[in-house]
DNA sequence: CTACGGATGCAAAAGCTTCTCATTATTATC
DNA sequence: GATAATAATGAGAAGCTTTTGCATCCGTAG
């Protein structure tokens, strides 16, 4: 009885190899931030053979249990990642794609307060923010 | 010489039919906020025969121009807007697709503050807050 | 007014994501 | 452990938004 089948059932999932393959590459991956595609091709890699559409189906079903969250960065395609429970906000790299994390709570209320004054019931926010990384200053 | 043949000469870009009807469409739109379908269709609806393929060049040339802000709310499809020079971030209601602006100079101030910490040389960013409007909130 | 280069419209294609449906796997029950 | 009911999967088709190729058209400099 491993965590993943428990997450999955909890998660009022039936435990199936794709979706156990699927959450052991979210934990595993060095990126936390995937694609479908990423998700879909590192299992080829891996010998697996999951279709594309059933990475999508997962991953889908994995947000709506709240097992991960889904980003819209730039670029049109979402983005996935494990949800380990502590909400936060991302900055990314214009040049190299890579992403990091950051959690302010000096915005976070800001942000309620806005949507109190405009009479808005928060359901959820999401921040950005775009830039050229330390690595990529370097090198230009 | 109108205002918008100005705009778009200093834009760099030739004074066309297609390109001073989209721009008229936007500056007296009810909605600031459109799609390129929006355009498209509203244009139809005025008995402007203006290809599909056309408003989505001619929005991408406004946005490099600066004379337009594209946007990526949930949803998948961009939303573009008139930039009148003030930057601004939007609140959207989930139920209704109602779209309000704001601007926090706090918040601003701790973005800026943030890409700093990671080292990052900050060029954009986006944020938005998902809720429910007030008349949605009332309707319920 | 002409001629050139850029702009347009249409249709085709691309890129990401979802859907359809026949087949297969999981789980509750015996 | 076997069985039946039910849900999940895979492959490909389809859906949607956006982009592109190309022949034709138009704006503008001269
Ligand atoms: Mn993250
Ligand atoms: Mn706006
Ligand atoms: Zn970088
Ligand atoms: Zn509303």
């Amino acid at each position: 009885m491993s965590t993943e089948s428990n997450h999955l059932r909890k998660a009022g999932l039936k435990v199936t190899l794709p979706r156990m393959k699927i959450l052991e590459m979210l934990e595993s991956s060095e990126t936390r931030h995937l694609s479908a595609e990423d998700v879909y091709k590192s299992l080829l890699e891996s010998g697996e053979e999951i279709g594309l559409a059933t990475v999508y189906r997962v991953l889908t079903q994995f947000e709506t249990a709240g097992l991960v969250a889904r980003h819209h960065f730039e670029g049109g395609h979402s983005m996935f990642e494990l949800n380990e429970g502590d909400h936060h906000d991302h900055i990314l790299c214009v040049k190299c794609g890579r992403v990091d994390e950051f959690m302010d709570e000096t915005i976070e209320k800001r942000q309620r307060q806005i949507a109190q004054d405009a009479g808005y019931e928060i359901t959820d926010h999401s921040l950005y923010i775009y830039g050229i990384c330390p690595d990529c200053r370097s090198k230009a």
